[in-house]
DNA sequence: CCACGGATTGGCT
DNA sequence: GCCAATCCGTGGA
């Protein structure tokens, strides 16, 4: 089993900040699931920023309700909702708890505990190409392959079940932004962030404009 | 490769 | 009732 340096763990302090700040900086870091006594972990490359009380596609946009009470709970929380009658999808908290701000989490390139994330995916342990490139390109099929649901909406970002390790920065070159994906208000915003050419990024192409 | 439509259910108007 | 921060299979270029 892979081993990690939990001491290399994101602080309070790295969440409690600006929600565009976080996004930027949260490219490259590493997403780790402890799930039954195993680590599944993988590489952050695509996310979208959602900004609260300015930002008409945001869950916390009307104020708290109970299905968005955990967008209040302050920086360094996971916000996990359930859409499209089938899906979970989860979310970075930031800023403080009037905030309302959160980051969906959309596109991880896995480095451990692939087999895991198969079997969950795709029910099986040896994937084909095409299989392994939709493991985790996208924020639902991510809950699924760490086996994410309901029951770890709330859930500390400092605990020892799920958490994000500090890594390099990367470039403001290497970073792409655009709209965000599959919304109907708020489309023209730019709050979109994803690694340049990599294969884990959810849509490579653009979304147009509707 | 790309566009389109169906699946499926909890939350809110 | 209506709709959703999605995914997958299908059919065509």
């Amino acid at each position: 089993m892979k081993r990690f340096n939990t001491s290399n763990k994101l602080p309070l302090k790295f969440y409690q900040r600006n929600v565009h700040k976080v996004a930027k900086e949260l490219l490259g870091k590493i997403f780790v699931r402890k799930f039954n006594c195993e680590y599944l972990s993988g590489r952050i490359v695509e996310i979208e920023a959602y900004d609260g009380k300015i930002d008409m596609a945001a869950h916390s946009y009307n104020g708290k309700t109970k299905r968005n009470e955990v967008m209040f709970k302050g920086g360094g929380t996971l916000y996990v909702y359930f859409t499209y009658g089938m899906y979970f999808c989860a979310n970075v908290v930031t800023g403080y708890p009037e905030d309302g701000c959160a980051i969906l989490i959309r596109g991880i390139e896995p480095i451990a505990g692939i087999e895991s994330m198969s079997k969950a995916r795709f029910n099986k342990l040896e994937l084909s190409d095409s299989e392994q490139k939709k493991l985790t390109n996208g924020p639902g099929k991510i809950c699924q392959a760490f086996y994410i649901d309901k029951s770890d909406n709330g859930t500390s970002l400092l605990s020892d079940t799920i958490f994000i390790l500090d890594s390099k920065n990367y470039d403001k070159n290497e970073i792409m932004t655009s709209r965000r994906i599959g919304i109907k208000k708020s489309v023209d915003l730019p709050w979109r962030y994803f690694l340049k050419n990599n294969q884990y990024v959810s849509n490579l192409k653009l979304p147009n404009k509707k």
